[in-house]
DNA sequence: GGATTGACGTCTG
DNA sequence: GCAGACGCCAATC
């Protein structure tokens, strides 16, 4: 069994550090998936015991669009805010502050 | 094996 | 800038 694409997914995510957020978008683009939807599939697969900080994933609006997907709508704000992300009626402040790029991520850092 | 769904993004009007 | 439509690929029914 060959591994899976959401796994790359997962491990993308996993590297991202606290008080950062990343976006379907970039994450598609860096994995060359080819849809940000194969992201949020991915995404949707994972569980609170996956180890995989999907809270920190985000849509390109930055807003929380997977707070839907989380046992409390609240639970994804209070798990960034915890980090130090300032979020505003589930919608992340300074996005592009907090915005965490896979690709930028193996240049520069 | 066909149709539907899915935590989205980009393009066009 | 906002709204609607399309696309994208994999998994599930």
């Amino acid at each position: 069994m060959a591994k899976h694409y959401y796994e790359q997914v997962y491990d993308v995510v996993i590297q991202i550090p606290e008080g950062r957020v990343s976006t379907y978008g970039h994450i598609a683009d860096y994995l060359a998936l080819g849809s940000a939807r194969m992201v949020g599939w991915a995404l949707k697969q994972l569980t609170a015991g996956s180890g995989v900080p999907a809270h920190r994933v985000l849509n390109h609006k930055g807003e929380l669009s997977g707070r839907a997907a989380f046992p409390s709508p609240s639970f994804m704000q209070e798990m960034l805010e915890a980090e130090g992300v300032v979020i505003k009626n589930y919608r992340v402040q300074d996005f592009e502050t907090v915005l965490w790029i896979p690709s930028e991520q193996l240049e520069n850092f």
